[in-house]
DNA sequence: AATCAAAATGGGAACGTTACCATTGCAAAA
DNA sequence: TTTTGCAATGGTAACGTTCCCATTTTGATT
């Protein structure tokens, strides 16, 4: 049987009669200066003894942890497992692999989480924040550790925050609804100051839906007892006028879906359009539409931009940090029914 | 401002005016080994400096990574997410970090994950496996590292498999519909061969719908042109009689979620219950009834496993490797309407 | 053939930590 | 007093790698 210890690069290299030196350049970038016939004396010794570089002595050493780090302020939410999945893939393309720390929303854990991230030597840091670690943020990117924010700003931090084009988003929604012949919306989002995203959101759409000519509402709670309440007021409100509800995101339209049913109001002839792609969007029947954010894209531009980070290049500047939504549309937002004034 | 490059332990040794060795000490078990005297000192100096100790360092010279490897076979699979999210939580309350790597269902990617993650000199390795890797774990188990096997088993390998307690589900599943008056069930499943929970499912499923005195039927596809005819069929066939549709896991749920909504038949009137909890569950009216899994208890065995493995304690044998699930009730199992037998 | 530059290789020293052993101080036992 | 023993501390050598610089080899130029 093997030992049960590991092989080290010395060991390699009195295998393959060499020494240290060309071992460790053997696996680094330096390969090809390597004359090929020693290339193949080293990969044998290598294969034989199933060699692993170990990372820990390499990132101790200054050649870089190849680690990445990254906080979700919840991991459940199928919103951050889907850009946890872009990053890792983006990370894993350039060689490098990923630690995600859930927050479950809890700021004292945060703040654990980036001290703990941060003795492991990542390379860069993904941060996806439920509180304002400000302080802490702060402290790292003095430290010089790449960082990008995901999805919202964190106070006055100077880090790029990249996630969807929020303009194109509800630009998108209001420009579909008015062509399926919606005239006035109600806008449903969580409360707006947590959260630049959400901010930027609501301002364009009191923008736009007054530009667009469309009666607008905004609802920006959602409990329930509120939110039933106002749905059901803005469409007696709006009789006779085709009605339309968009939501800010997932959850928004979570709540908006029970609202819908509790009302017993038919998805269609009051539209449903929001914001985040959720699986069980095309099982509610007859399916909402939404608009999908490009979460790979976004994971993508997050690894590229902290790893051109190191060595300042203008790729970095290069990197986007609005991605457009894709949109998908399904049967709540196809006007049916008597209501609207093309009919009979 | 500081210094862009982080504090080490001499440092923090020259300005509590002490030596590296009692600051090592500080930072490790032995802390008080040291006078409060010095406790004090280097408390003081290190809070000065910022000081976090270098696991990278720490790893290397023998002290463990303190961190932990898992593979996942779909990230983006709800069961999975809430497993990484117990086994995070888990590690967690042990001091350990966890690296989670997604192979999206490819073998390939894998084994390279695999090798990466020995890279990295995790301490212990949770697998929820896609593929077959047997070859490649049989190894990784020589070479000494910790391993718990999520949900299935991989050939034959002889690491414990840590997941929900397939007998006891189905029992608490069938139980439960006949007591809600159901009298015939069909089961559906993804094809058993693939892995070992499956076909635990099966089995009893097969047993118990005996025992109980329960008509049964059982279908092995997920694919549309089959489920939907062979719902039809069942439900024809057992005219007149109360029946139910068992689902395996989410998947199948999910399939036949469609199902019903495409043969617009009733659920309720038809029973379904589904194993794994999914959001949508209680969205699609009247409400999915489910079993969900204690997936915060699975992570933790696992991980609880893992810790006490390296130093073979009795603990690791007590460690469960069953876990009961949770009936969540919802009107998809409240037998109603005309059909019983119990009606005109 | 002699010279020189370039390419290929090798030998140490670092990286920040912990493990091991040596030293110190000081109170209790002889 | 002299020893003994233990607690508190410090120094040094690893750990497995990469980096820097020295050395050897090669091949082209004079």
């Amino acid at each position: 049987m093997p030992p049960t210890t590991r092989a080290t690069l010395i060991e390699v290299a009195n295998v393959a009669n060499t020494s240290k030196t060309s071992v460790s350049r053997y696996f680094g970038p330096e390969r090809d200066k390597l004359s090929p016939a020693l290339q193949a004396r080293i990969k044998q010794a290598a294969d034989a003894l199933h060699y692993q570089p170990n990372l820990m002595a390499r990132g101790l050493k200054g050649g870089g942890s190849r680690l990445l780090g990254m906080l979700v302020a919840d991991i459940r939410n199928p919103f951050s497992v889907a850009i946890v999945h872009g990053v890792e893939v983006a990370a894993r393309k350039h060689g490098y692999a990923l630690i995600v720390c859930n927050t479950d929303n809890d700021p004292d854990l945060e703040q654990r989480h980036l001290a703990s991230l941060a003795a492991y030597q990542v390379e860069g840091l993904v941060v996806n924040a439920a509180g304002q670690p400000q302080q802490l943020l702060q402290t790292i990117m003095r430290s010089g550790l790449p960082l990008v924010l995901i999805d919202r700003e964190v106070g006055e931090i100077s880090a790029p925050v990249i996630g969807l084009d929020n303009a194109l988003a509800i630009d998108m929604a209001l420009n579909h609804l008015s062509h399926q012949g919606y005239r006035c919306v109600l806008y449903v989002s969580e409360a707006p100051e947590q959260a630049s995203a959400r901010q930027e959101r609501l301002q364009r759409f009191q923008q736009q839906s007054a530009s667009l000519g469309l009666d607008s509402a905004i609802l920006t709670s959602l409990e329930e007892q509120e939110a039933i309440p106002a749905l059901s007021d803005f469409i007696q409100k709006n009789r006779g006028v085709p009605c339309a509800v968009l939501c800010a995101n997932g959850n928004a339209t979570l709540v908006m879906t029970r609202c819908f049913q509790h009302l017993e109001v038919a998805m269609g002839k009051v539209g449903l359009i929001g914001i985040d792609e959720l699986d069980w969007c095309e099982l509610v029947s007859p399916g909402i539409t939404t608009l999908a954010q490009p979460t790979d894209a976004i994971g993508s531009a997050a690894v590229t931009y902290l790893l051109h980070q190191t060595l300042p290049s203008k790729a970095a500047k290069e990197v986007q940090h609005h991605h457009p939504p894709v949109l998908i549309p399904r049967g709540s937002t196809q006007l049916i029914g008597p209501s609207a004034h093309l009919s009979p």
